[in-house]
DNA sequence: TTATAATCGAGACGGTACGTCGAGTCTTAAC
DNA sequence: GTTAAGACTCGACGTACCGTCTCGATTATAA
């Protein structure tokens, strides 16, 4: 599997495959994607940036995509001191943070151009897809849902919901906009989403 | 631009353009996408398959996706009977029809992926994101909130909303689903987003 | 075929092949094989050197020996005054100044180098062996029985000869030590040849 | 040396070297140099159908040809009867039988392509040269000229001959014809080759 | 009605990157 | 200390397309 990698905790006889190639890859990846744009990235650029033959890129991972998923996971591990949602007791207030944390991000080109090589790579092929949603993308999902139960059991959320209808309902209008420039992504679009999304649409009866 | 063509309405003296060679190569772009997946789609490839001199695609098209792009708006045109969201006076039933026939798209194939090919070129060139949108996106997103504003004189929505949070709020969640494949894209997937989009998330008091 | 030119005396719809290109690979080619040795010769050093793109040797050329093959071919046709061989009716004294020239070609750097290259790559590639026949072998073959038919009319050489065979002995083995580096090759060895060929290994009759 | 091997016969504390890998390299490279031509080997392939590490070959051989001419070395030593030249007392018939033998040889595949294979490394490598004239190159010619003083002494063969001149003059021309491929190689050649390098090319005097 | 200039098909050109192969070096674990 | 195994860096392979650039050969106005 592309995104296995050698781990201090595992077997005592590990595998001779070299940690530092392994690491100077997936950081001359992140980085290139940043310089040269997702298109300009290539494996040669990669290779060679990183000080290594491309054979030793083709032996790990299957395809571009693959190294620059490794080279998030690999970041993303770093700042995992806790990787729970904020629950202050108002879903409203912590969605609305969350999402503007989300909003800022996606702004910052130093997230943006990765990001979108990364999820473009990711729609594109559908192994890298089933990785993903494996490694990151159903965690992710899991912490979101933990959120909303904890609102349900505060009785601020229905009980009768699919929480993974509402995950996407909250989330995905971020996505999508940033995704396929298609408005602004600014604090008030996304205190727009969650407020909207916890009314819903109907009139309230009064 | 682009996706100007000479359209037999225009000023008298059209230009020399050859409209068989421009419907050749939009043919054998559409149909190539699909036979060979986006990543092997080719200048080279569509030049060849249209029967046509590379330097012809280059005159008249700025990049690969644009001339994908065109291909969609040639078929987009032949299906325009009427062009508006149906308004039966049921909102929920009228999204949810829209919604699902919209799944049955994005489940087939064939349409699957050239969308998918095109919709990666979008988010991937700006400029190109920019002719979509006004081309095709803010069309479409015009009719939505259209039958929106209809709803709400029919007292089926609330007047205090932000029609394009209401788009994205309704639509993306699918967009998401399918480009990610995060999950099963099914009737009642659709249906639950409609739902919980018009209910909202909160307890309905009383 | 490989060595194919377009040559301004044949048909008026030249093809659009560049010649200036041809020349440079030419060139480069010899010059490479002069300064990197054989196994250092690539393509690619090839197509750098003369400033050309890889497919545009491979277009026309189908192997690397058939390159350097042409690359002797122009070499060859700039100094084509007489291609004769001497006939001044002493035929030892004719070979021997033709064997002495051989020797000295063979014993400097800048003939042997790229001729030992060619050498092995026609050893090698039949079709290339062929090829040489063809263009350079025969021909050069025919020159010299040429001078041996003349020899036999002034009766200097017997008539019962197979010329293929006397070609054989006069010429191999200087082609032999030279190839083989079997032994010093210098005017008394070529002398030497010329003599015991022509006298033969049996005592005079009395 | 290369070409040093342990033999049993030699110091009591053998190296640690060992002797089935060392034949199965050099078995492994007759084999493949057969199946797959000269241009097909490969140190990975030889090591790996000789079931060895590459290092193996790496430490004990210094190229490619190397190994090559030792396996020629290992077989030749299997059919050592005797190695002395035919000697009935009649030159030319002797001479013939051998060259005709040499014939049969060369058109033989299975002696073709690894002599062929050997004969371009040493061509092309001086080193590799000097170890083959040293091993097998002058032995033979040794032979070559033991048989041609002993024609003298019996009084066929001219006293005032340059011998090697003579070797090469008979043996040169097959080799030349074989490696270039400039004729065919048939037994009537042979018998032509060493009539007239015995009658010589002169007219007989009355 | 002709000439004339934009457009056409074709495809060669200099390039970049692909993914593969093998070279020769180095490290590891087994014996 | 040698071995089998195989990862490593490096460089070349031959291929696919890129986007640019000539080439005649249409071809449809404008003279």
């Amino acid at each position: 599997m592309p995104t296995q990698r050698p781990k201090s905790t595992s077997t005592a006889h590990a595998s001779r495959r070299s940690e530092s190639s392994r690491r100077a890859i997936l950081t001359a990846a992140f980085d290139l994607v940043q310089e040269v744009g997702y298109s300009g990235l290539s494996i040669e650029g990669i290779a060679s940036r990183a000080g290594v033959g491309k054979q030793t890129i083709y032996r790990w991972w299957p395809s571009k995509g693959a190294v620059l998923f490794d080279a998030f996971l690999m970041l993303s591990e770093g700042d995992d001191g806790d990787p729970a949602l904020p629950d202050t007791g108002d879903l409203q207030a912590d969605l609305a943070l969350v999402l503007r944390a989300t909003v800022d991000e996606l702004n910052d080109p130093r997230y943006d151009v990765p990001m979108r090589a990364l999820t473009l790579e990711i729609a594109r092929d559908p192994a890298l897809a089933a990785t993903y949603a494996e490694r990151l993308g159903e965690p992710m999902s899991a912490l979101k849902k933990e959120r909303l139960r904890s609102a349900q059991r505060a009785g601020e959320l229905r009980e009768d919901l699919d929480l993974d209808v509402v995950v996407d309902l909250v989330w995905s209008p971020l996505f999508s906009r940033w995704l396929q420039r298609s408005g602004p992504l600014t604090h008030a679009y996304a205190d727009g989403v969650v407020a909207t999304a916890l009314d819903g649409l109907r009139p309230r009866l009064r």
